[in-house]
RNA sequence: GGCGAGUUGGCGGAGUGGUUACGCAGCGGAUUGCAAAUCCGUGUACACCGGUUCGAUUCCGGUACUCGCCUCCA
């Protein structure tokens, strides 16, 4: 069986990962809060675990991991994009969910097998805020419920603080209810035109973290293997998460493993609205950018190491992928590259596990050119585990065959043959003395030129004519040369 | 101010105590109606200063710079 290593920001280092049970791998993800399209930086977190996922249903068989990314759909953001619009929360929410699941499935990531709305679990969290209450860990203060963090003495390992480095960087909320300035909400009173729910400290609505703690819990259990998000949540949401479960549930680890991913940054710059950089996924798969070009530009850099998004990445990216998608039409997966998946098992390496793919990718390349040269070598089963290397990455995947969510492929053939008798009869014109080939060549230009017009690219060359259709094309363009 | 991450050839980006990563671009060449595409060839880079070592880009210390978090942004 493979050994995958993972980083753990618990420890700080690269381990072994043993799971707690290998017949049911358990692995919660942070999810959105669902008020607006997912931003670009919102995909990494999403195409970063979207690999783990597939590696470990590679390894420990698909029917042996749980993966679990939830909805946060109940936030003071949310209320107030609903105040704003004026439309009910419930509709926002729901809208916004359903461009999650439209979005990140262009970008090739397979849905988790839970994906719960903190809405469905509030019995829960109040359980769990009453028993942290009962255990000396919470307490009530003016329709607020806090978490007390000297209740904890290990709060602050995860992010490597201590509460006196946290106070003295005194930018904290005080707030006169507070025993420590540094106690978070476990649950706040809401006014009538706020949501909320009936409980023992009245009616009310979860503070963020305890979302998370008590969904994880009823899904995964007081104990699971891999907690994953950003690095940004690392500090206070996951070391809150942290204190909550561990308290609420002294007898379990909570996450064996943490993982973080880095920020993504766009032409040099963090992305933010101020600096119009912000762009959405949406905006990106509208710009006609396929969904498999942002993932395979998330994948050419390492996940804890930033990563910047440019417009060459993706044009680099893209014509890297036609010439793979090339190379593998209608072959059918067999099994990984043994040393693609041990890249990837080494903490998810998938700058070296692309640079593995370069490797087949020019093996089958060249074989086309020279098959001498590959005797020994049997090349439909290389074609066949190229794909299935691929799509262990979720690239090259059925799915997103055609790059687009409508637009089916096109059958180029007689254009094909169009552009082929063009060329072959100026060429003959040319041999002959006295005739002109000048009208042909000006022919072939023409419909060269419509069809790239129309978003496919055109090469021609000794060997043969082809059109490969980009990710812009659109066929009523050609109905004119009918 | 506190905590943390990083600095690799023109660009992107792995990795390693001593041997060419790889991709793109560039340059030279082949092919070509032109161009594109394709193919062949081509680049000894690891921020700076010390230390350890037979030998460091790789380990240790320091300096500079960049970035993130500390403000319910992934």
């Amino acid at each position: 069986m493979t050994t995958i290593k993972l980083h753990n920001t618990k420890t700080r280092r690269k381990e072994v990962f043993t799971p707690l049970d290998k017949t049911n791998v358990r692995m919660y993800v942070c999810g959105p809060t669902v008020y607006d399209r997912a931003h670009l930086g919102n995909a990494r977190p999403v195409v970063v675990f979207d690999v783990l996922y597939r590696l470990l249903r590679h390894v420990y068989g698909a029917d042996h991991v749980t993966y679990v990314r939830n909805f946060t759909d109940v936030d003071d953001k949310i209320n107030a994009r609903a105040a704003q619009s004026g439309r009910a929360i419930g509709e926002i929410t729901e809208e916004t969910i359903q461009w999650f699941l439209e979005d990140m499935g262009a970008l090739g990531a397979l849905q988790p097998n839970a994906m719960p709305r903190a809405t469905q679990f509030i019995p829960q969290m109040v359980a769990m805020i009453e028993d942290l209450i009962a255990k000396g860990h919470a307490y009530e203060a003016e329709g607020h419920v806090l978490f007390a963090v000297e209740s904890y003495s290990k709060y602050g390992a995860l992010s490597g603080r201590t509460v006196d480095d946290m106070i003295a960087g005194a930018r904290v909320e005080v707030a006169p209810y507070k025993r420590n300035p540094m106690d978070f909400v476990l649950w706040k009173p809401s006014t009538p035109d706020l949501p909320g729910w009936d409980s023992p400290w009245g009616r009310g609505r979860p503070g963020w973290h305890i979302e998370c703690s008590a969904m994880a819990y009823e899904l995964l259990g007081e104990s699971f293997d891999i907690h994953g998000g950003g690095n940004d949540l690392m500090f206070p949401h996951h070391e809150n998460e942290i204190a909550q479960s561990c308290c609420a549930h002294p007898e379990g680890g909570f996450a064996q493993v943490w993982m973080h991913n880095e920020m993504l940054q766009v032409e040099g710059k963090k992305m933010s609205k101020s600096l119009g950089n912000f762009f959405t996924v949406r905006d990106l798969l509208d710009q006609g950018v396929p969904g498999e070009v942002i993932r395979f530009v998330f994948l050419s850099t390492h996940y804890r190491k930033p990563m910047d998004w440019t417009a060459e990445k993706a044009e680099q990216a893209k014509r890297e992928l036609l010439k793979w998608r090339k190379l593998s039409e209608m072959v059918a997966p067999s099994e990984p590259d043994p040393s693609l998946l041990q890249n990837l098992a080494e903490d998810l390496n998938t700058p070296a596990a692309l640079t593995n793919l370069r490797g087949m990718a020019r093996d089958i390349s060249d074989f086309g050119k020279s098959p001498s040269l590959y005797d020994n070598i049997d090349m439909d089963e290389l074609k066949s585990r190229f794909v299935a290397s691929a799509n262990l990455l979720g690239l090259l995947t059925p799915k997103l065959g055609s790059w687009t969510t409508n637009i089916p492929f096109f059958d180029f053939t007689h254009l094909t043959h169009l552009l082929f008798n063009l060329r072959a009869e100026a060429t003959a014109k040319m041999q002959k003395p006295g005739a002109d080939p000048k009208e042909c060549f000006k022919q072939l230009d023409r419909l060269k030129a419509a069809i790239t017009d129309a978003g496919a690219e055109v090469q021609m060359s000794k060997q043969g004519i082809e059109i490969i259709q980009g990710p812009n094309f659109d066929p009523s363009k050609l109905d004119a040369l009918k």
